[in-house]
DNA sequence: CCGACGAA
DNA sequence: TTCGTCGGG
């Protein structure tokens, strides 16, 4: 079921966050403000970051805090948001599919029953989609702070994986091993976390591995993605060796007698997603603050001493860079 | 969810 | 080498 079993597979290297000065970072939303709200929400209690209309809005505290982080040292963040249609086509990954329409059950089940943050937050988690509050306030604070945002066709990792193809963007951002799958070349991993990011290199990984694009997809379905349970017994090892001997999944499943259902659909969402090269944004951000601000405490509600750090750490980051630029 | 570790 | 479980972030 996880896909961690892709680690054991991937080329990744440690960089400093010095040598990314200067870079531009599509960053999967999605992923990148789940991180921020679990953690958000699980050390501090929700009381603080929940309006008197009950709406959750740790999201803005997320974003405030992290942001600093991209500009101090000197990256362009460009946030890459799901488009309207992050569910999978029915036909295509029906059990995925009623997986997550059982936890979504659970998940109005418990806010029926007044869970607790935390329960919820966990719950949410596993729909893998943020409520439209969540969305739409962040993408608004994105734009007081000037900052990029894409609006991907259909999956924001794979739009992100698309840009650092094309070459709009220098990096994906994410700390999901399916960007592997849909074929990012670079990727940075522990944005968020204290110590150096780590790289993943698409090339390296399929170079150490003899493996084609194709075959590294198909020894993932194999071991097992998000959409499909693995086959019982076949690791990473395993399946990178039937891949090379067999050449690809279906000679796989002849040699092995195995199957898996809709491989053709899953090889299909990481091999030929849907995605736009229809991303113009501008990197030079020139933020609003005041007005972020307002929005942030004001509209939203949120605490002032929650934010005061994050705005001045933003406004410090951009007005250095602009004295480098000057100097 | 993620990484580590012990069992088969 | 894989799988299941358990503890941490």
């Amino acid at each position: 079921m996880g896909n961690a079993d892709l680690r054991q597979l991937a080329a990744i290297e440690d960089v400093a966050f010095d040598d990314l000065d200067g870079s531009v970072v599509a960053i999967d939303a999605h992923n990148w403000l789940y991180r921020y709200l679990t953690t958000t929400v699980k050390f501090t209690g929700s009381s603080a970051y929940t309006t008197g209309g009950g709406e959750e809005v740790a999201n803005l505290i997320g974003t405030v805090q992290g942001l600093p982080k991209f500009l101090e040292h000197g990256m362009t963040p460009v946030f890459v948001f799901d488009g309207g249609t992050t569910e999978l086509k029915a036909d295509e990954v029906a059990e995925r599919r009623e997986q997550r329409e059982r936890y979504e059950d659970d998940l109005e089940t418990a806010r029926e029953e007044g869970a607790d943050a935390e329960t919820i937050a966990t719950l949410e988690s596993r729909t893998q989609r943020l409520t439209e509050t969540i969305r739409t306030t962040t993408r608004e604070l994105l734009e007081l702070l000037d900052v990029p945002v894409i609006e991907a066709p259909a999956e924001g990792e794979a739009q992100a994986a698309h840009m650092v193809r094309q070459g709009s963007v220098d990096y994906a951002g994410t700390e999901d091993y399916d960007a592997l799958l849909l074929g990012a070349p670079l990727t940075l991993r522990q944005l968020t976390s204290k110590g150096d990011p780590e790289l993943m290199d698409f090339e390296a990984t399929l170079a150490t591995h003899d493996l084609t694009w194709e075959q590294l997809v198909d020894a993932a379905i194999l071991m097992g993605t998000d959409f499909n349970e693995g086959i019982s017994g076949i690791g990473p090892k395993t399946a990178v060796t039937l891949l090379r001997e067999h050449g690809d999944l279906w000679a796989v499943f002849e040699a092995e007698d195995c199957h898996v259902s809709n491989a053709d659909a899953i090889r299909r969402l990481f091999l030929d997603p849907d995605v736009t090269d229809d991303v113009d944004f501008d990197t030079a951000i020139e933020p609003d603050i005041p007005a972020a601000k307002a929005y942030v405490t004001g509209e939203w509600e949120v605490p002032a001493s929650e934010v005061e750090r994050g705005f001045e750490r933003i406004d410090e980051a951009l007005s250095q860079t602009g004295l480098d630029r000057w100097t």
